[in-house]
DNA sequence: CTTCGAATCTGGTCAAGCCAGATTATTGCA
DNA sequence: TGCAATAATCTGGCTTGACCAGATTCGAAG
């Protein structure tokens, strides 16, 4: 992963730096104590404000923005390799199951040849991963993220794409468990049948049972009642 | 809205000025050719690289990512004043439908009494503008985020935040009608009903058919068979 | 035509400085 | 003492110039 540590180093810093107001340190501070130059402050600034997580006030100064967090902060701050808390991983998992249920359904209308290649190929290397007893974290995201591509809906997979970006750090986990990844795959198969066959309603049927054991994972891991996050 | 004129004139120069592998022009002709210093450019290469849609190899140059964009890229535009595609509209909205009337269904369960307060204040706010015969924009999308953190998924407000943001250039034109603008607050009144009365069925179906409306709109707008976008 | 080394180019980073409005401290008057 | 006017300071915005070391390119030698 390309990490930019002075990316997350800063958010933190200005998260426990910053005075009643929301008024973080300034430029010239921030790059002394973080021993670079003001430009590499600036250009990690940029970036936070484009995230909407910070305001650049000309003449008067940095300040967190009271917004919540975006979707775009979170997906680059899994990108930067800052690892999410757990609450929002499930939270995440709650949504897939939303999108990826109807992605389902509409995939059977809409997929088209190239998608069925595709997934035949994905789930090929997810048995020959299992074979060779490895995870199957990536030929999940694969086979999941193909069938949300043909819903033939570009926004659908950019976002579809965000929780994965989101969940990268986690995945390998959840599928170091070989029986879990080969029940899994198991799944993906039938799931890939039901497509092949245009019959809607299944496969949103077996998509739902598939996600449902990610999601009782994610429960588990979190543990007690679920408060929302800031 | 905060222009950052600079960096979407940047990305667009650089979709149409780069070589066949995707190398873009240096930072000092980019400086030299938009006038401004080689800081201004890699503050905006450093968010055109957060967002996926630039590579920056050390010593070596900036390419293009071949990466389908994201959807940071796409609200970052968005944010910045670039305005998109209708092609990708009518796929938001198509996906805001899966999205909001699940979220409607879910609300009917997880309102709280504050989210009522807030709907309740809103529709008051849309009531006020449209007997001074003014837009709804911004009253909608508070409308529909508002059930959505009633949710209590904080993704899930994320995620449905990013549709708005993308959507912010049209919207005002959709609510330029008076008529339109007038039956869409009644569908919003009979939906907060249906959430009060906690009836999900009903949430659900009232939201499915409110967005049928927006739907049809953008599906005529476009014109045509969609074609998905690269 | 190939090979290898030198000149050139490129991103990464830093330092120093000017600008002008925002802030804050200070002064002086009532 | 209270307050208003003024001066000193701070802050982000932006520019110029420079150095580094690996990537790239180009030309000369074989």
């Amino acid at each position: 992963m390309k990490e930019n540590s002075l990316l997350s180093d800063l958010a933190a810093h200005l998260f426990s730096n910053s005075s009643g107001n929301g008024r973080t340190p300034s430029e010239r501070e921030l790059a002394e104590h973080f021993g670079v130059s003001r430009g590499q402050v600036r250009e990690a600034l940029a970036i936070l404000e484009a995230m909407r997580i910070v305001e650049r006030r000309a003449k008067s100064g940095i300040y967190l923005t009271t917004t919540e967090a975006s979707v775009e902060a979170m997906a680059l701050f899994a990108r930067a390799g800052v690892p999410l808390d757990p609450i929002l991983i499930y939270e995440t998992v709650e949504l897939r199951k939303i999108h990826e249920i109807k992605a389902a359904e509409l995939a059977c209308d809409r997929a088209t040849e190239e998608n069925y290649e595709h997934l035949r190929d994905i789930l090929a290397a997810s048995e020959a991963k299992l074979s060779a007893g490895e995870g199957l974290a990536r030929e999940d995201r694969d086979f999941h993220l193909e069938i949300v591509r043909a819903t033939k809906n570009s926004v659908f997979h950019r976002v579809c794409s965000v929780y994965y970006v989101m969940g990268e750090h986690r995945l390998p986990i959840y599928f170091a468990d070989a029986a879990r990844s080969r029940r899994s795959h198991e799944e993906h198969i039938r799931i890939y049948e039901a497509l092949l066959a245009r019959d809607g309603n299944l496969a949103q049927a077996l998509m739902s049972a598939h996600l449902q054991g990610a999601e009782s994972y994610w429960k588990g891991l979190i543990g007690g009642p679920a408060k929302a996050a800031g």
